[in-house]
DNA sequence: CCAGTCAAAATCGTATACGGATGTCGCCGA
DNA sequence: TCGGCGACATCCGTATACGATTTTGACTGG
């Protein structure tokens, strides 16, 4: 797999606030930036061992795509309301059956095997119950269709809600139960992928999308449950 | 009407940066960059009597929008590819349609007026042979609608694109027989506005992407053709 | 012991300065 | 006269520095 770059062919050579920002993105996509951390200039360059310049241009940056929320006080993580992500999970079934459609028709062999290693990864993981290791294969499964995605400006699109997508994942990932539902899913989807079928795709994609919807509604309900039941013992 | 900022509802103090990115943008989306100019941060600077930062401040910020390109010297439009323009085309269809049958169930009898009269301008300009008021009120048209889209996700998706359709716009404004093509499109989908009629809206934008589609592959056609011709006669 | 006030720290936005890369222009030789 | 080469100008990226604002924490008075 080559580098490819937003916009250009070419990088001659990409600034420092470039490789930060990179770096940065990184880790929130790995979930390794939690919603207390505040992230301040100084200390991004202190790590980085530059000036605060390219480390808040990266923090800049971040906050403009979506992924960071500017405060007073540091940069953090943005707060996605219940609402947000109801608009999301909208967004998505509009956008998505059609990216998939475009995947299966154009999907390279290479492309193909890179995704059923994945695949292969989250069946083993959800038989040995390693609700991490599920989560990971399913991140690696995603993020490569999407990068399989022709239409460059469909796949931005995509992109620019996974981070909020990606909430949402780790949120019903906590109940086992959706494991299978989502290793299914991902299996039904790359199957359409691997016989070129843009329709099944379509309708496969799309269908786990309303699955994922209901799994995060039962988890907000279980969740609001589990807080009246902490107040009531209280 | 009052003012919205992006994603906050306090404006404490814009800084300077967000203060020339506005004005930048609006002599954008006013045309009155041309493709040959270049900006640099310096002279954005003494302009606007600050020093660099914050022109280059908001100068990046216009990149990262897709507003402005970078390049080794100075920023410039970006040149947007044939190609990415017919992608862009596939997006809208998925987008738009949504997006307007939410309007048409949603719009407020203020929103509607205000729609109303950039309807009539665009008739009024369109008697007159007047292609700069077409143009503009066409454009208020599309602003007045998008921004009455109640999912805010969808919204911001519809917006990223945006540059570039004013782009192709300017491109096939250039025909008047598109004119009344657009004031006729425009005036379809108002009604369906007035009428809350949620799927004759889908229909009509739909329609209207494909009949913008065509007529920017004409554009392209005549412009190709009319090289040919300079080149023969040369 | 608690509340109010004030000072200090933290952090952001902006100013100024320097080095490096890249394009431009003029000069020189064929 | 035209093509190649080198010095200069331009402009970007980054470093360092300073003032403003906001939060935090301690100190004092009730």
């Amino acid at each position: 797999m080559t580098i490819v770059l937003a916009s250009d062919q070419t990088a001659v050579a990409p600034s420092q606030g470039q490789i930060i920002r990179d770096v940065l993105l990184g880790r929130l996509q790995r979930g390794e930036i939690g919603l207390e951390d505040r992230l301040v200039d100084t200390a991004i360059a202190a790590e980085f061992g530059v000036s605060r310049m390219p480390a808040r241009d990266a923090l800049k940056r971040l906050v403009h795509e979506g992924y960071l929320e500017a405060t007073t006080r540091g940069f953090m993580l943005p707060r996605v309301t219940h609402n947000e992500i109801l608009e999301i999970f909208d967004l998505r079934r509009l956008l998505e059956p059609r990216a998939v459609a475009l995947v299966a028709q154009s999907m390279k062999p290479a492309e193909l095997t890179a995704l059923e290693g994945t695949i292969g990864d989250a069946r083993g993981a959800t038989r040995a119950g390693d609700t991490e290791l599920v989560f990971k294969a399913s991140e690696r499964f995603r993020n490569g269709w999407i990068a399989a995605v022709p239409n460059v400006s469909l796949r931005q699109a995509i992109q620019r809600y996974m981070t909020q997508v990606q909430a949402v994942r780790m949120l019903t990932f906590r109940d086992p139960v959706n494991h299978p539902l989502i290793v299914d899913g991902n299996t039904r989807l790359f199957d359409a992928f691997a016989n070129r079928d843009a329709v099944a795709a379509s309708d496969h994609i799309l269908r786990f999308i309303y699955e994922g919807e209901r799994a995060y509604l039962n988890a907000v309900k279980a969740e609001a449950e589990e807080a009246q039941q902490a107040a009531k013992s209280a």
